[in-house]
Order: structure tokens, then C-alpha cells, then sequence
RNA sequence: GGCGGUAUAGCCAAGUGGUAAGGCAGAGGACUGCAAAUCCUUUACCCCCAGUUCGAAUCUGGGUGCCGCCUCCA
């Protein structure tokens, strides 16, 4: 089976096809630099880069691109607060955002283009979207012009009438129709701004995802993604923006795909409700391998509700699947030798589970049911070490590069470190397991046991197996 | 009011016509000096009502609960 998509522009699962075989366009929208990003804003930098590393997985040449907001209401409001410039602002959102996502194992975009270096790009956009009739200027701003766009509301759904109901405008406004958004906002004073054909001023929101996505990827791409509710308005003006630019006739783009909300504590979350929750935060009380578990272990589309008690669950998922792989690390240096383990019967089973996974992925990267062949798989390396003395060398190279493979696509268990460290603290812990060896040897467990203890209260935990005693780190 | 989503074991969560994946937690057991890890055993009338069907958690209609968007919030 190939990969299918839920496509929000049919709200169907439609089979993935690009415009050019092997390549995918890919726009995924970024964030307004003017804080740092919370959890609720993870969620799709996560489970669009696994949609990504699985399309790359699949042989697809990706190219992704993922915007930073770095000129809007908040950006301007923010740095103003600060005493400090907008570019000075953006400048260290961007920094944060790059460790945030770092440590969340978010593989970087192909380009990460910024709104204010492409000014002269938004300006040609909002000409061509004047020239075809579609736009108006109106004292210095201009105005998307609704009426002239017979589309809009087919992505979120509605007609112009319940929108119309919904809107409102205020006193003063320079609008011809409620729902005309601005492409280009004149100049207040104080405010940052650029030259343009309507004179002094910036860009409206939505007009920077049009630009840049159409500068590195053309008119018609194949994936844009984000959070439901930039379904409305920020998407639909998007596509009415994009396809008004280029006059092609063709979909600005073929799938468009929005995650899920999460939920604090079953809550949106909120400032005014005192439960929001920065990325920073959350990485500073769980594991970053928790976090990601606990985002892939729903399905994209389904809300989460952040909790104390999902993340501690996702925790302790994680923390399975590592002792398996450093189950497999220890138990490759002690017990590799001659064995009658049926290898070929070993390999057919873990081409089937890799069918499985391929499968759950394909459909519409069902990652909570990938996960679940995932622990398929460390069930059956448990169970043959379990039941094996010695193994062949077949039987590490198989289980080690199941792991890998489909760790490299959802990045949940993560490096070993105790096989990755060989410091001053690794060599004072193989010490202390020599010496608690002796100890138990002689019988002496309170020493035995106070070693144990010691290393515990430290985040080395000790297991003893017949092969001699192995350590790891807590997560 | 308009649009949409969702309801599966103590908790998280797949499955979307043929009789319930996986994870966490709990209980019992094996292993261990004791642990830890691992393995074995064990826990679901799939929100309610009606209908379609040989057969429904899965489709249809109705109801109820929760959630989101329609306010430049992912």
C-alpha cells in the first residue's frame, strides 16, 4: 500500500501523489518569534517532521520549508515591551526556537525563510493579486477583496454569509466587505516599515506564506501543513492570496494537512487561564524522548490532552523501549557466539512487522499504530534473548537496524548512553561495579546494596544478569 | 446560530462490517542475595436508543457528553 493522506481541502484520505515524481513540495507553517513557542505549538513541529523523515524514508526528495514570523502585531507589541528593535526581537526568538526544537529532535528545514527579507517578494505578490482584480488599495492598506473570489471558504467549509455573520468591523475601517483582509497595512507611527508602490508600511500575515512558499516551492505544492485552526482564516486567505498571485488556475496546494489541538489538563490552553505551558518548560520537567513518545502516540488528527499523567505514561514507554536496545548493546558484547537460532525465521518475522509499520504509516502516518508494531518488535528481541544463551552475530545486526530504521522516522529512543560515554564518571562507574562484584561475592550485600544505592541517587540505575552487571542512565 | 471533530479497559490509545493492536498502571508467578530489567498469567457487555445486515465498536437515523473553528491562537 502506498501513503495516503486526509486531505482538509476533501476532508477524505486521498492517495498521495506529487506534482513531480520523487519530489515533494512541503510548506509547513512556522512560528511568530515573539516568545518562545509553547507545547501546544510543538505539536505540529513534531508530527510533521516524522510525516517528513517518513516521506524521505520512502525515497522521496523533500524539500521543507518552514517560515518564522518575524513582523506582525505581537512581534511589534512584544519588542516594545522589551525596549528593544523588532529585528532584535526575532533575532533571539529564533535562537530559542532553534533550541527548543534542537532538543526535541525536530530535524532543521530545508530553508527557514524569514517575512522581513522578503519584502520586494510580498510586494510583487500583492501587485499581481491587484493586477488580476482580485486586491484594493484603500489609504495606504491593501485589501484582499472577497467578493471578487468566488472560492473563498472551501477549505474551512463555509459560505460567505456564516462568515459574514461571525465578522465584524470596526468603525473607521477602510474595508469594502467585513471579511477583506489586509495584504499590506500602512505605516503607524513608531512601528517598523518598508517602502512600497502604496507607500510606507508592512505586510499583513497572511501575504508571507504566499510569497516565500511560491518563491522556493512555486504555485502549486504538494503538502502545507499546520494547526487546525489555522485552518480559518490564515489558510483560507492563503489559498485565496496564493491562486489570485499566480492566476494559474492550479491549487496553490494539492494536500492540505492540519493537526489536532492539545489540551492542558482537557483545557485549551490559555494565558488568561494560567495553564500555558512553554516547550522550554515542558523540557525542563520531561524527558524530550517523552515528549516526542507522548505527541506520536495519538494520531495527528486526534486532540491530546497534556497531562502530568500522559507524559509520566510516555516516560515510562520510552524507558521500555531503550532497555530493550540496551538489552540488545549489552547482550551483543557478552553472549554473541554459536547458537541454533532459526535466523531465517527471525528475519521473516521482522519483515512482517515491517510490513505492518510501513502500513501504519502509509495511512495517513498513523504513528499511535506504528508505535504499537514498534513494541512488536522489542517484544520479540526481548523474548529472544530471553530464551536464547548465545545468539549469532545475525541476530544483533537484524534487531539493531529494526531499531534504527524505525527510530531514525519517530526518534523516540535515542542515543545509549552508557555506551556513548567514556569519560571520567563511566570509568569511576565501572569501579564501583568491580568493587560491589566483590562485595557480592563475599556475600557483603550492605555494601553491595549501598554502591546500588549511591549510583541511584545519581541517575545510574544497575542491573545485574548473568552476564555480569550492566548501567544505564534515568532518562 | 453556522461549520467541524470526538466518545474503545483504572489511565493513554489503534482498529472503522466478521466477532477488540500496543503502551502505562495493578494483581499473581518465574528469574534475583534483595532489587532492576525481562518473561509467563490476568483485567473491555467498544456513550445511549432505534434501524440496516447472516453478522456492527465499525454503516444509517435520533439522543447525550466533551472539544475546536467562525475573534491575525499551532
Amino acid at each position: 500500500m502506498s501513503l495516503v493522506l486526509f486531505n482538509d481541502l476533501t476532508r477524505k484520505k486521498e492517495p498521495f501523489t506529487p506534482i513531480t515524481p520523487g519530489k515533494v513540495s512541503f510548506y509547513s507553517c512556522g512560528p511568530t518569534v515573539y516568545d518562545f513557542f509553547h507545547i501546544g505549538n510543538a505539536r505540529p513541529f513534531i508530527v510533521f517532521d516524522v510525516l517528513r523523515r517518513w516521506l524521505e524514508h520512502e525515497g522521496y526528495d523533500v524539500t521543507f520549508v518552514q517560515n518564522f514570523t518575524d513582523i506582525d502585531d505581537k512581534m511589534i507589541h512584544r519588542a516594545k515591551r522589551e525596549g528593544i528593535t523588532v529585528a532584535e526581537l526575532a533575532e533571539r526568538f529564533i535562537a530559542e526556537y532553534n533550541k527548543d526544537a534542537d532538543a526535541l529532535g525536530i530535524k532543521r528545514p530545508d530553508v527557514s525563510p524569514r517575512a522581513t527579507e522578503h519584502i520586494p517578494e510580498i510586494i510583487s505578490t500583492i501587485e499581481r493579486i491587484i493586477a488580476n482584480g482580485h486586491a484594493y488599495e484603500s489609504n495606504g492598506d491593501v485589501y484582499f477583496d472577497i467578493q471578487s473570489w468566488p472560492k473563498y471558504g472551501s477549505l474551512c467549509k463555509q459560505n460567505l454569509e456564516d462568515l459574514e455573520a461571525g465578522a465584524r468591523i470596526e468603525p473607521g475601517e477602510k474595508k469594502r466587505d467585513p471579511l477583506d483582509f489586509a495584504l499590506w497595512k500602512a505605516e503607524k507611527p513608531g512601528e517598523p516599515s518598508w517602502p512600497s508602490p502604496w507607500g510606507k508600511g508592512r505586510p499583513g500575515w497572511h501575504i508571507e506564506c504566499s510569497a516565500m512558499s511560491s518563491k522556493y516551492l512555486g504555485d502549486n505544492i504538494d503538502i502545507h501543513s499546520g494547526g487546525v485552526d489555522l485552518m480559518f482564516p490564515h489558510h483560507e486567505n492563503e489559498a485565496a492570496q496564493s491562486e489570485a498571485a499566480s492566476n494559474s488556475g492550479k491549487p496553490f496546494v494539492n494536500y492540505w494537512l492540519h493537526n489536532g489541538f492539545l489540551l492542558i489538563d482537557s483545557e485549551k490552553m490559555a494565558k488568561s487561564l494560567g495553564n500555558f505551558v512553554t516547550a522550554r518548560d515542558a523540557l525542563k520537567k520531561y524527558p524530550p524522548l517523552a515528549i516526542r513518545f507522548f505527541m506520536l502516540s495519538a494520531h495527528y488528527r486526534s486532540p491530546i490532552n497534556f497531562t502530568p499523567e500522559s507524559l509520566e505514561q510516555a516516560s515510562a514507554g520510552v524507558e521500555r523501549l531503550r532497555n530493550c536496545r540496551s538489552d540488545l548493546d549489552f547482550a551483543a558484547k557478552t553472549r554473541k557466539g554459536e547458537s541454533n537460532f532459526d535466523v531465517d525465521g527471525y528475519r521473516k518475522e521482522l519483515d512482517e512487522l515491517h510490513a505492518k509499520f510501513s502500513e501504519a504509516m502509509n495511512d495517513d502516518f498513523n504513528t499511535a499504530a506504528a508505535m504499537g508494531v514498534l513494541f512488536d518488535v522489542v517484544y520479540l528481541i526481548n523474548t529472544s534473548l530471553k530464551e536464547n544463551e548465545t545468539l549469532p552475530e545475525e541476530f544483533f545486526t537484524l534487531s539493531k537496524k529494526a531499531l534504527d530504521e524505525y527510530d531514525s522516522i519517530l526518534g523516540v529512543i535515542g542515543e545509549d548512553f552508557a555506551e556513548s560515554e567514556h569519560d571520567e564518571e563511566s570509568a569511576e562507574i565501572e569501579r564501583l561495579i568491580q568493587e560491589r562484584a566483590e562485595a557480592r561475592k563475599s556475600k557483603n550485600f550492605a555494601r553491595s546494596d549501598e554502591i546500588r544505592d549511591s549510583l541511584k541517587a545519581r541517575g545510574i540505575v544497575l542491573e545485574d544478569t548473568p552476564q555480569g552487571t550492566k548501567w544505564k542512565r534515568e532518562l
